[in-house]
RNA sequence: GGGGCUGUGGGCUAGCCUGGUAGGCUGCCGGCCUUGGGCGCCGGCGGUCGCCGGUUCGAAUCCGGCCAGCCCCA
């Protein structure tokens, strides 16, 4: 594998996204995907800090929903993995499976999740008595384990990936689908967060998750024109109560099966989208509270303001620590632009340069990673311009993420302008007939997927599909995905 | 699923065709020198050449298999 000396800048993210996304998690020290296990990679100390605090974020956001931690094995027994039809189907050509221990073969197969519908509901029906253990709803953070294809990437289609995953149980199916709204508010208040940009996507029928009956999902635009799938959260009816006969008591009296949902979020894919939605070629750019710091200190001593350099980085470091900053000053020996280029890299959100002109001025000099612009900062003002810069950074990330992503979807009326803008690599709206053959043919023409129907606008299609010409049921979006 | 390319100190690589002491840059360690965008100089550290097998007096190099990574196509 070819990679640019370590003092160049990264390639350019459009043109050769392959080569700027391997070196990125190379030289960032994100990930390592040597571990010699194809599929698998090891998250390092500064992905984990982004790892971490995502995970904070929706578990935050479920708690506060009512959601409640839980931890199941990682092994689910093959009786249980096989018992809703539909689910095993969908999975079984998948499943990672552990067939012997202790040098002989076990009396059932066990499968490592990729997923735990199939962990959960069996738990679920000894837990489950009455209406009033209703709503039921829990979550967990794990690995999950899917056999892939053979085109594997770091973070972005992997065999072993983190996420969360809720399993959430209701009396009635009014509840149910409420709870896929408040799946879908969680999941857009984080990716805010994050300042990432995204469609809210209502999956076609063929195309639901394995035993639902119905999906939706996030889909993430990349610099590679393909979309990816961050989070999806699914209605299963009565599917899955019914398969394993969880029950509970209503208030007749009577045996009822509770409708349930789940969420699933790629916590992999988000930290993926995160690096590849917003990085550049001096590497990760990064909202407060992700970089390994917020604030790094970058002392630029002289002999004769030596002492003086050094005794004002110390004083703002105090101040920005105190007034709750995650603060580093970074006082080692390196030359200062040696410094500059290595917390670029990493994605220090704003780096503080103090230097001769600093001491005298009675000002400091601060660099923002997103724009790469420097200013002056009176030292009575840094504070609150500091606290400023984290909703300014957080809201330019946004902005321009979401810029990319509708800048790229254009409406084909017909079947020759979808075949021209799947050739430009746009995403494509389009009035669709619903059908799956036609999907198919879309599929084999362009290579382009149906996403599905957008949930978070309201849009009335053309009288025909601009595929097949039918009457159109729908306005859906298409794109390559990951 | 089909095809192609690659694997050499921590990182990037030369050497491979034509078999014979593994070379450079970077990094790291120690020292001197200072520092406004990857400072300079001196000394040092670090490699069973992805793994297994074969050919050979001798293999990083040739042959076979496997593993992993990347690219293109479906």
């Amino acid at each position: 594998m070819t990679m640019t000396a370590p003092e160049a800048p990264l390639p350019d993210k459009e043109e050769e996204f392959g080569r700027w996304y391997d070196e990125i998690l190379k030289r960032t020290e994100l990930v390592d995907a040597r571990y010699g296990v194809k599929g698998f990679i090891v998250y390092r100390p500064n992905a984990m800090r982004m790892v971490k605090r995502i995970y904070e974020m929706f578990e935050e956001e479920l708690e506060r929903t009512g959601h409640m931690p839980v931890l199941f094995p990682v092994v689910i027994p093959y009786s249980y993995f096989k018992m809703e039809s539909e689910h095993i189907k969908g999975f079984e050509k998948q499943v990672y499976m552990v067939g012997e221990a202790g040098g002989e073969e076990l009396e059932e197969r066990l499968v490592l999740r990729p997923t735990s519908e199939t962990a959960f509901y069996p738990m679920l029906s000894l837990w489950m008595h009455s209406h009033t253990d209703l709503p039921m709803k829990l979550y967990q953070g794990v690995e999950v384990y899917r056999y892939e294809t053979k085109a594997t990437r770091p973070l972005l289609r992997a065999r072993g990936f983190l996420w969360i995953e809720t399993h959430d149980a209701f009396a009635r199916k009014e509840d149910a689908e409420r709870q896929i709204e408040e799946d879908l508010g969680i999941a857009r208040r984080v990716y805010d967060e994050l300042a990432l940009a995204f469609l809210v996507i209502e999956r076609e029928p063929y195309d639901k998750f394995p035993g639902a009956e119905n999906s939706y999902a996030y889909d993430a635009l990349l610099p590679n024109r393909h979309v990816l799938q961050i989070a999806t959260t699914h209605y299963l009816g009565q599917n899955f109560s019914r398969a394993f006969d969880v029950t509970f008591l209503d208030e007749h009296g009577g045996h009822e099966h509770p409708y349930t949902t789940c969420l699933g979020v790629g916590v992999s894919r988000t930290l993926a989208a995160m690096v590849i939605t917003h990085g550049d070629r001096y590497g990760l750019v990064l909202p407060f509270g992700f970089s390994v710091h917020d604030v790094v200190i970058v002392p630029i001593p002289y002999h004769d303001v030596e002492g003086e350099v050094d005794e004002k980085s110390k004083r703002v470091e105090e101040i920005l620590r105190a007034a709750g900053f995650d603060v580093l000053l970074d006082d080692s020996d390196r030359t200062p632009g040696d410094k500059y280029y290595r917390w670029e890299m990493l994605g220090v959100p704003v780096r503080i340069e103090v230097g001769r002109m600093e001491v005298r001025g009675g000002y400091v000099t601060l660099f923002r990673r997103d724009t790469r612009g420097r200013e002056k900062v009176p030292d009575d003002k840094l504070v609150e311009r500091l606290e400023e810069l984290e909703r300014e950074i957080s809201r330019n990330l946004r902005r321009k993420a979401w810029e990319r992503l509708e800048g790229s979807i254009v409406t084909a009326r017909n079947r020759d302008e979808l075949v021209e803008l799947a050739r430009l690599g746009k995403i494509i709206r389009a009035s669709f007939c619903g059908r799956k053959e036609c999907a198919d043919e879309i599929k084999d023409a362009t290579g382009y997927e149906i996403r599905g129907r957008r949930v978070d606008v309201d849009e009335e299609p053309d009288e025909r599909c601009a595929w097949c010409g039918a009457p159109a049921k729908r306005v859906v979006y298409l794109a390559k995905a990951y």
